[in-house]
DNA sequence: TCAAAATATGGAGACCATCTCCATTTGTCA
DNA sequence: TGACAAATGGAGATGGTCTCCATATTTTGA
């Protein structure tokens, strides 16, 4: 997608250096507590170096939301071929809170990304949400789920969840969403 | 609850164009655009006069945001005292989503707040859960909706639509997500 | 009504994170 | 190996945040 330019070896050793640090700051959460600078001093690079890379923080964000993301997308593919739609479909969202609630840092960073709306998550997000659309749309082909209700409101549901994970009884909340959303969608329609 | 201490004459006028200032911005959505010692001038006030009255940018939304939980929550309570509690319930979620579309800068601010978890908003944010536990509690007495799904989860949906407000179609997915909910809550428990 | 005491004001400047710039180092290619 | 291109790193400029205190305003009480 964005071209390729030939990156110089001990480039990429620096690029790969600073992402390996932010994964991990990432995944701690504490993305937003650290100077930017330090991200520099902790991956053994100069400051500048870093902003050559990682023009904003955001930017740096984004890189490590990627590899993110892509590890979801094929667990969505590969439980759709797998399993019944409205299954794959419940036992994806099943599997998300999963994971956040796993990886409790980066849904802090990802909530705060998103808030900010930087836009750096655009990309990412977009695949994401390509992954849930398709698991819906299936669902709603073969008749389990109604078809009144797109995945934009599956993701809103996903985005609440995540940006709401340091409630104190989170991780039961976050089932019961998923429940109310699945038994939501398999209802019939509303009449108005 | 807090101590009220006498506030002299020309502090509480001080205060006051603060907090209008405040109110305005907030509502404009460029909270976090502006930089905070510019409130001071907006309001026609001394950078010190606006640290002392609100010492930090989430102290400032706290203020504001107070004011405008308890419009919600009046609304709440009215709505509880005059319909049928699954009625009240659908009708008030309804409502919310109006409010954050003609307040789309406040949704804004808010999502940021939230997500920054800046916990300036706890008790604010507290009294809204507090009328929407009440809304859902009633429901489940008369047996309108199931007794398996507590208020957090409607917390998180609610956010998750506030937090998203950003998204092209918005209000059609916003509406989506209250009809899930509402549907959901409705449907008698799953078995497991 | 008028000091004196108490309370509040405002803005100059200290502080600190962000980001730029370029002299130096490192890698690549012929 | 030499010469050119690519990349580095950190010193310092920039600009927003917050503190401090000399001055101004309000209140008190005699």
């Amino acid at each position: 997608m964005t071209a390729d330019k030939p990156l110089r070896a001990d480039a990429r050793r620096k690029r790969e250096a600073l992402l390996a640090t932010a994964r991990e700051v990432f995944d701690a959460g504490d993305f937003f507590d650290l100077r930017f600078d330090d991200f520099a001093r902790l991956a053994g690079v100069g400051t500048g170096t870093l902003y050559r890379h990682f023009p904003t923080r955001e930017a740096l964000a984004e890189a490590v939301y990627h590899g993110e993301v892509a590890t979801l997308c094929d667990r969505a593919r590969q439980l759709q071929a797998t399993l019944p739609a409205a299954e794959a479909l419940a036992t994806f969202l099943r599997d998300m809170v999963d994971h956040i609630a796993a990886h409790q840092g980066l849904a802090r960073t990802l909530a705060t990304l998103m808030a900010t709306r930087s836009g750096a998550l655009a990309e990412g997000s977009r695949a994401l949400e390509q992954a849930v659309t398709d698991l819906v749309a299936a669902a709603v082909q073969d008749g389990t789920v109604r078809d009144d209700v797109d995945a934009g409101a599956v993701m809103m549901a996903l985005h609440g969840i995540g940006a709401a994970h340091d409630r104190p009884n989170w991780r039961a909340e976050a089932d019961a969403v998923i429940t109310l959303v699945l038994d939501g969608l398999h209802s019939p329609h509303a009449d108005r």
